[in-house]
DNA sequence: ATTAGCACTCGGTAGGCAGGAGTGCTAACA
DNA sequence: TGTTAGCACTCCTGCCTACCGAGTGCTAAT
């Protein structure tokens, strides 16, 4: 167990070291205003924090830096509330308080905002499980072998795609389709609309003719197949400015990984709700070996919808960061669900 | 003028460079098969380079590199034409051979293809100037103070965008309002749009009632305010696996001017018809002083389009990456005509 | 329990030295 | 006159050494 004074040491190493991104000495410590004990027992103080495993050497004759273990510790029981500057709270209020209208924007300017904010890197991930419904299909001839299908739902998203329309069908026949579908398919969530398109198919099949099956299928293939994740950068090139990324390779691999949209998805993607924090090697990423990942889900009603994520390095701001990261996503969730309560 | 021994030594100097990255010296070149001199003799054939000011030395005892100078002399006199392998060929063909049937999958495809062919960077600039038509308009109201936009065209290109809706208008204003749209503007190329819009609104001003005019605004705000030019990437981090990029701030500084998209257009737009090769300094940008960018156009007929570009180090790959540039540019054009000629 | 004092450790910087690659120049050669 | 062998010179690179300063661990005194 640790001593209030250990506990106090702790804090102020990490408090200085996320400052300054220097080791700390004892005799520094010691001088401070609320210390007042000499550097000598600081350094008894600080071998005992290092047997512990909080904080590590640099070498043999250095000062200390947080571990990892001592980061976890700090974001566990340390971090004191954070009181964001009224700044910071006015920023993020303008930002919400212009009329925007549209998923894609809102979250672009929340990743913007966070980094811009924080001089992190932050992701935001796109909803993923639509709680939002189906508000219309359209499907648009453009020539007579290839027409645009295109979905709004009720919070005015818009998915669109192209596809190859069957010799045997003329523009006619693609409208009589679409009518049905919307006369049976409106309203119909997201998440369930694929498996509802199949049983339309079957029961358009049934009903007309056997020619609608094969423009149904790439109808449905058109709209569902290889929706990649839409990932949301804001300040992608802040985290490079941090002083821990002045190895080239570091910053290579680091940046391989950012740009690999798949594998950062999968590294943000979480399913428990809530604020979490992975420090370091936490992270399953070799990339990401001294960076930390802050992530915040921001849902739709109970539902969640989609994480916001603040990639920095383990020498983070770990306090205001959690701060700000909580209530961008309490914002998201508020707007999306006045748009939703509205549909 | 440079004699024929001249030329070859510096173009010699140059491809040897381009592999390397190393400075060349004296004998390296003598000891090639295809020189039959001795290297004092390469080496005041070299001096005189120098002072032409086609080579530099990166000190005083060093091998030459090939000065900006140079590399313009080379790309202007001495690109020899390359053949691509067909290994390469295969590659493109495959790629454009796929069905694809939208602008951004095409367009996005083709700058994935470029880079991993080459391990440069490469940005494409989609079309600003549409000579596409408009397909269709659509208006589907989302609450009864919103809704979404829907242009396509001929293309099936479709742009989206939300906006408020006056309260005096009800979805059925609104149906005739794109109804008579539809009607009036069918088959006009999105450059004349904007124009073609705003004579529609005085029109329909005059001849319906007064309610529509603010709609109408809100409308043509939605569909023509800030659209942003659209970048398209492949490869972003190849260039950072460069040599030349060993130094953190060199990166860190290409990496915000990369990242900067609105600054990157402007780099890469381009009036002149066909390929354009910039060298270092040419480029009016700091953070490109040791970067080359080549441009090529694609068009529509004979209306040019957007353009593609490569951006490497200076010490590029010239007379490949130029073919493969044209290769790819003619396909892109190939295409786009392809579609037109269908709507 | 705290602290002053001291020996020790290690990173960082600077200087010196040897080896090597490459140059410029000169003089000899065809 | 063009070419080349030879040589002195330059500068980069790696390596060793010395030295300073910051910081530690330990011991002994308070």
């Amino acid at each position: 167990m640790l001593s209030e004074r250990q506990l106090f040491v702790l804090q102020v190493i990490i408090d200085e070291f996320i400052q300054t991104a220097q080791p700390i000495g004892s005799r520094a410590i010691s001088k401070k205003e609320e210390i007042s004990y000499s550097s000598a027992t600081i350094r008894n103080e600080m071998a005992d924090l290092e047997d512990m495993g909080f904080i590590e050497k640099t070498h043999s004759s250095s000062g200390r830096v947080p571990s990892e273990k001592g980061y976890r510790f700090y974001v566990d029981h340390l971090v004191s509330p954070f009181r964001l500057s009224t700044e910071d709270l006015v920023t993020i209020q303008d930002t919400f308080e212009r009329e925007m209208l549209e998923f894609e924007r809102v979250v672009q300017k929340s990743a913007t905002v966070l980094s811009d904010l924080t001089n992190y890197t932050s992701i935001i991930l796109g909803p993923e499980v639509f709680e939002t419904k189906l508000k219309q299909l359209q499907i648009i001839p453009l020539t007579p072998q290839t027409a645009v299908a295109i979905l709004v739902t009720n919070t005015g998203h818009v998915e669109h795609r192209s596809f190859s329309v069957p010799v045997e069908l003329d523009a006619s026949d693609l409208e009589k389709m679409v009518n049905i579908l919307n006369d049976r398919l409106h309203g119909v969530p997201l998440v369930e609309l694929h498996d509802k398109l199949l049983t339309e198919i079957t029961y358009l099949i049934r009903t007309y003719t056997k020619d609608f099956e094969a423009s149904f299928q790439y109808l449905r293939a058109a709209l569902f197949d290889e929706q990649p994740v839409k990932l949301y950068f804001g300040g992608k090139t802040n985290i490079l400015m941090q002083p821990e990324f002045k190895d080239v390779n570091k910053i290579r691999t680091l940046y391989s990984m950012i740009e690999e949209e798949e594998e950062m998805a999968r590294l943000i993607r979480t399913n428990s709700d809530g604020l979490k924090v992975t420090i370091g090697q936490e992270n399953k990423s070799v990339a990401m070996q001294d960076c930390s990942l802050i992530t915040a889900t921001y849902s739709l009603g109970d539902k969640q919808m989609g994480t916001i994520a603040l990639l920095g390095p383990t020498r983070m701001e770990y306090s205001r960061v959690i701060t700000l990261l909580n209530v961008l996503s309490g914002q998201l969730s508020k707007t999306f669900q006045s748009w939703y309560q509205n549909g």
